[in-house]
DNA sequence: AGGATACAGATGAGGCCACC
DNA sequence: GGTGGCCTCATCTGTATCCT
């Protein structure tokens, strides 16, 4: 797992040295871009505001550094890191929704049970819109066209707790739940299925730039295998610079 | 600190529907 | 009618959080 290279091991205690973003920062910043979308003026300026110790270039720097690495690994160029508990569902992502076979599941004569990967609250947030969007039970829509970052049984699976989560009530929760968000506010999705910003995962990415939703569709799929590293914590990778 | 429990993701079974 | 795809529901299991 991520968290467990030394590069970026308890990272969120270092100090905040101008090139080097800690995770802290990418929380910030990832939280920044979510709350100033790309229409509002002055935008870098503001998220600039939000982040300690970032000047305007820094923010727009590092946005860069992040949309290259995206485009770098969606190009081939760098492979993901292998991680100790298989569950890299960036790599499994599409496998079940484009039907496309990366090879047989391991033969082992106990299948492990994967781990699951924690939904972000932009996840939760996308899926929502994407329920407004395609209407309850049309998974694989949501799952294509708004949620990408999960398949279309992932999607159902979080929806049905979501759902179980609603019909009980508002009675006593003992702990606050991702599925407590029922709107959608502050965060721009695609619309409608015909304004999709989202390529479908067979368009390489790499002939444009891609807008923010794409980055952070795809940066949320690295953060999946991040655990809580927010979406932004693949550039932990290293590989950029 | 450690046990209890709530929560959430994965998975399997069963049913429905469209297509051949 | 057979088959495949998709959805819903139930259940299993790992993890996070609460409570004593």
């Amino acid at each position: 797992m991520f968290h467990e290279d030394p590069r970026w091991t308890g990272s969120t205690q270092q100090p905040a040295i101008p090139n080097r973003w800690t995770r802290e920062e990418d929380k910030l910043f990832e939280q920044a871009l979510v709350e100033f979308s790309d229409d509002l003026p002055h935008r870098w300026d503001r998220i600039a505001g939000k982040i300690p110790g970032k000047s305007i270039p820094d923010v727009v720097r590092h946005y860069q550094d992040l949309v290259h690495d995206v485009m770098v690994i969606d190009s081939g160029e760098v492979e993901l890191p292998s991680y100790a508990d298989d569950s890299a569902v960036g790599l499994s992502r599409w496998d079940s929704a484009n039907q496309i076979s990366f090879g047989s599941k391991p033969k082992s004569a106990e299948p492990e049970r994967k781990k699951g990967t924690p939904w972000t609250e932009q996840e939760h947030k996308l899926f929502l819109q994407g329920l407004k969007q395609y209407g309850k039970g049309d998974w694989r829509s949501i799952s294509r066209n708004v949620v990408i970052t999960r398949t279309p049984t992932q999607v159902a699976s979080h929806a049905q707790k979501y759902y179980l989560r609603q019909g009980s009530g508002k009675k006593e929760r003992k702990r606050s739940s991702i599925h407590d968000i029922t709107s959608v506010d502050s965060i721009s999705v695609p619309v409608t299925p015909d304004q999709k910003c989202i390529p479908p995962p067979h368009v390489n990415p790499s002939q444009q730039m891609p807008t923010f939703q794409q980055l952070n569709s795809q940066q949320i799929h690295m953060n999946m295998n991040t655990n809580h590293g927010g979406p932004f914590g693949y550039q932990n990778f290293g590989f950029h610079k």
